[in-house]
DNA sequence: TGTTAACGGTTGATTTTGTAACTAACAACA
DNA sequence: TGTTGTTAGTTACAAAATCAACCGTTAACA
């Protein structure tokens, strides 16, 4: 009995997304795993210290919006390889900062020119105002803009 | 050493999409794990059977592009529900036919009716014109058109 | 036919994630 | 100060995803 109905899977924007968010990651993933031995949160992670610098693992919480022990744990692996090291912030000691070791930085700039060619590629699959309204509507279903 | 620059996270478009994707997927993933129990898997096979009727796993496979031990555990656990039965295909024994219960019918046929409702709520933050444009970029992303 | 390769699907071992409970440090305020 | 509540981060255990090896069947073709 199958359902001739207008709405079907590829109408669903979740599953959309996810499909869209899956085949586009892929080929990124293969690389700082490949290279780096690295998975997404870790990726994650060294990003965001690449970007802004010395952070806590609760910054990174608050913009990466990750759950905190997955950032427990991506800190531990980078640490382990020497991608990054901890530091006791005196003034709280329940804390402690986060900064990217020489490697870490190479690793990151390494990184971010790849996803740059790689964001351009994708691009380059739609035309200029189909990627400018992805954009926008993509940062209001994140909740990010 | 924070990097001003101009390409950051939220302009890397696999990132997007994943922020997208699990932010837009949450709410209705909470409504097919509290009402019968679902995995994502689950509830994607499900819709498959739903919508198109009698498959095999690997017809599924093909449409979703899952890997073939996701579906084989996800129509496991459908079958122990009693979401759905399988019938050998007597001219190619190493397949089987799923087809879904009366409970799995009924199950579709209240999460098709929940999801669309939920895609309208999500279409609803976009502008006409900007959900078009989304869908057909999303389209392209995904390879699926 | 007999042999080899390919296919549909399952299983088991390992890795990764999710959830909750936990520790240590700090804050608020009587 | 002392008590109570909150916060940053970790850990332990269960749930789930991944990957490779596997089983029985079918296909290809000498």
């Amino acid at each position: 009995m199958p359902q001739k109905d207008a709405f079907d899977l590829q109408n669903f924007l979740p599953y959309l997304l996810n499909q869209a968010a899956e085949e586009s990651s892929l080929a990124f993933q293969q690389v700082y795993k490949d290279r780096y031995g690295m998975l997404r949160t870790e990726w994650r992670v060294l990003f965001h210290l690449g970007l802004y610098g010395r952070l806590t693992a609760k910054e990174i919480g608050a913009r990466s919006k990750m759950h905190k022990t997955k950032i427990s744990r991506a800190v531990q692996r980078l640490e382990d390889r020497r991608f990054l090291t901890r530091s006791p912030d005196d003034a709280d000691r329940r804390q402690e900062y986060l900064d990217l070791t020489g490697q870490g930085r190479a690793a990151y700039r390494d990184l971010h020119g790849v996803a740059e060619e790689y964001d351009k590629a994708l691009s380059d699959t739609l035309s200029a105002e189909e990627e400018r309204v992805l954009r926008v509507a993509l940062l209001k279903l994140a909740r990010m803009g």
